[in-house]
Formats: structure tokens, C-alpha cells, sequence
DNA sequence: TCAATAGTGTCTATAAGACACTATGCC
DNA sequence: GGCATAGTGTCTTATAGACACTATTGA
């Protein structure tokens, strides 16, 4: 009986933003074999001897390629098998993460217009979506695509983009309210344009931590 | 710069069913290092040679060690880092299962009362635990703990051994009855004792493939 | 006929959505 | 003042839970 090569492991970020009302993803420019040259996700090999976790590979791996710190950063699940990747049987683990504005070294494309992607990271991108989409539906997640300081308008828009449709402001800040996960900012009010200023929020303290799959959120 | 030797890499399968009324997890025997002759997750290697995915490699070890075939399977996510296996950096894909009644060749354990497991597999069965709970409060997951044929009654019991509390069956009803998830077999009466005897359901074909997360369910 | 479980009808409490309204700062 | 966006109050509708009820069989 032959003996199994090993399969060869490696982790994937997707690492989201929102850009003029767009929700984008960052790619980039690989710079080896197999598909040199290609825009792909970020991802590369777990360093064992530095790496605490597959996640902390993916950290790792974002803040290498992309320049981005400590986003919101989730498990969303792997990907494997003999043909997905050309030297052989291989297996992703698959991180998405998700950050306000993002550091200059990053290009970022519009999850609507993306080139065509390698080996399958656009069925990756693609469960991405449908699970970020599905989270912001009945979670707080979306709140990690906003800086630490923002009012209920731009979160309300954050919403209206991740779950591509309109969301009605009245309820949007009941349960928002209900859920008690702002904090007003004591005299922060943000000016636009010639009508009335708005409140400035933060996440709770309380909540920073925990947002997690089992929030009840909005 | 060191090079970094590559990790373990090994998938554990959590197979779950009911016995007594209890929810009950299928372990095996260690045969080899490390812990070889404790009680364990039936694991172990991806073969490359013969498995189309990690979920596949699930499956095929489940049937080598327990002999299940193809119950519900679903991935439950990874467990990773340098200390969790005595061998060095590892990486596990954990996968769930869920069948009604087991082949004899199974040694299951109820979920309560479960031997002190090696490796992180106590956290990997809690963790799955919470999953499948959560996923039965708004999922038809739990039919796939019923055999092919079941009624109203049996599927009540399950939904209130996975939730671990009591469900209203008037409204158990009611929202079975919304999901158009069963149906009648014809003419099929189950006689328990001497009381009224109870229709006899199937799930509904167009539902057997697509129970997945998305559904709304019960 | 009665014990025991199957199965139904209906009221109530809570949450989600629609929508009309008031408030306030800047030009 | 009046335009634009911030923010509120309240009615309607869908859904979840509680609970009392009827139905049907075997002993």
C-alpha cells in the first residue's frame, strides 16, 4: 500500500472593508508559484515555530501582506482536496476579518467587481459574503467595519451595505438601543453639512469582547 | 532562519446520538501514541491518496472506527496550536455527525457523564454540544437524530433532549407544520401501548438534501 | 368505560415593521 | 426662515408561548 503525502496546509484571510459605500476585499499580488503574478487572498503557510493557532497564522499572514493590525478576525471554515491547488492535495483554513478604514499597502476591490481569482478563492470570497451577510441579519457584527467612533447614520448605512437593502431608521435604533450595545461619547457631536449634527457612539466596553455568534444583536 | 517543520494534521469526528432519552458521543479506543488505550474522538490521518476533502476523510474514519455511514455530517471548525498534541504543532478539522440508532460496534458515552477525553477533545465536544444545541433552537437539525420513519412524539423528544427543556407540543406542531418539512406516509400508524396510535412522517424529500444553516427551521 | 397519548383551537404577550411626526443646527 | 438630517412616538401585523380543549385507540 502506498504510503499518503501529506496534504499541504496553509491559512486564507478575506479581509473586508467598506469604501464608498461598497463593501470591498483586499487582495493580493502573489509573488510565487503557483499563480505569480495573480491577485489571490492573502494566505501562506502556518509557521509552527511562531504561530500559536491557525487564527494566529492568519493574523500573522494579514498584517505581513496587508498591513492591517488586529481586525475583527473569525474562523469561517477550510477548504481541501487533491485539486485545488496545482502541487498537490491541500487544505485552507479560510479567516475572514473585518476592519474600518485600512492601511495604504492595501489594495482593496469591490467584492461586486472582482477580477477572476485562483485556485477557488472565489467560492471562498463568495461563502464569505453569504455568511457576513447572514451574521449582520441577526448579529452586531457589522459594527467592526466602523472606527471607534461613529454615529447611528454611518452604522445605519454600514448595515444598509452589508445586507443590500434599505433598513428602516426607527427600528434600526430601537434594537439598537434595545440591545445596549453603544455608549454615547460625552460631547461628541460630528457636523456634516448644514444640517443638524449627530452623536458620536462607541461599542461598549462590555461588548467589545464578547461580540460573538451567539449575540442576540440586530 | 529556522525552518518551520509542518504541522500535524488529523480530523476528529464527534458522532452524536440518543440513547435513553440522553444525548450520547461514540468514542473509541486509542490503539496507538499518543494516549494509546484511552477513550478518544475516533481520528486520524488525511489520506491523500484517497480522500476528496477533509470532510471526506471525516466520513471514511467514521465508518473505519465506528462503522456509521453516511450520517448528517457537518464541520464544526479547527483546533490548532504547539501544545495540544504530544507530536508537536497540530492541526484538527472537527467534524459532527449526526444518526438515529448505531451500529453495535460503537461505544457511546452520554454527553453528561463522559470519561476524562485526551488531547483538547473534552473542549471539542463541549464546543459541539453548544453548536448543535443553538442550531436545534432555530434549525430542523435534530431530525437527522430520528430513523427514516418517526412521529410527532419521538421527533417532540429529541427536539426536547437535544434543548435539554420542555417544548409546548401544540406549538412544536405549529411550526412543523409552517416548515412543510414532513410528510405523511400513507396509512403508516404507529400502536405504542394502549393509547391512540400516532401518524407515522417522513421528511419531506425536497428537504433531506438542503437542511442547512440558512433554513429557517424549528 | 377509562387510561393514555395524539392532536386542535384560541387567547395573550412580545417583537418586528411601517410611517408620521418632532428637533436642531447651519446656510 | 427653511433645508437637511437627527431622532421620537405610536399604530399595525406577524410570531411565539401558554393552556384548555377534543379525538382515538387498546386494555
Amino acid at each position: 500500500m502506498k504510503s499518503n503525502p501529506p496534504p499541504i496546509v496553509t491559512v486564507d484571510a478575506v479581509l473586508l472593508t467598506i469604501v464608498n459605500a461598497e463593501l470591498c476585499v483586499a487582495l493580493h499580488q502573489r509573488e510565487s508559484f503557483p499563480f505569480a503574478g495573480h491577485w489571490a487572498l492573502p494566505g501562506g503557510y502556518i509557521h509552527t515555530l511562531e504561530d500559536d493557532s491557525a487564527k494566529a497564522a492568519a493574523a500573522r499572514v494579514l498584517r505581513d501582506k496587508t498591513g492591517v493590525v488586529s481586525p475583527y478576525l473569525e474562523e469561517f471554515g477550510s477548504f481541501s482536496g487533491p485539486v485545488r491547488d496545482p502541487r498537490g492535495w491541500s487544505l485552507t483554513m479560510v479567516y475572514f476579518a473585518l476592519a474600518p478604514v485600512v492601511s495604504a499597502q492595501v489594495t482593496l476591490f469591490p467584492v461586486s467587481r472582482l477580477p477572476s481569482l485562483p485556485f477557488d478563492h472565489g467560492a471562498i470570497v463568495a461563502g464569505v459574503m453569504e455568511r457576513v451577510r447572514s451574521k449582520a441579519s441577526y448579529s452586531s457584527l457589522p459594527v467592526h467595519l466602523c472606527p471607534s467612533e461613529f454615529t447611528i447614520s454611518e452604522l445605519h448605512g454600514v448595515y444598509e451595505v452589508v445586507l443590500g437593502e434599505s433598513i428602516n431608521m426607527a427600528n434600526f435604533r430601537r434594537k439598537l438601543a434595545d440591545l445596549n450595545l453603544l455608549e454615547v461619547i460625552p460631547g461628541g457631536m460630528r457636523s456634516a453639512g448644514r444640517s443638524r449634527p449627530s452623536q458620536l457612539y462607541r461599542v461598549n466596553k462590555r461588548f467589545k469582547d464578547r461580540l460573538s455568534v451567539r449575540d442576540r444583536g440586530l
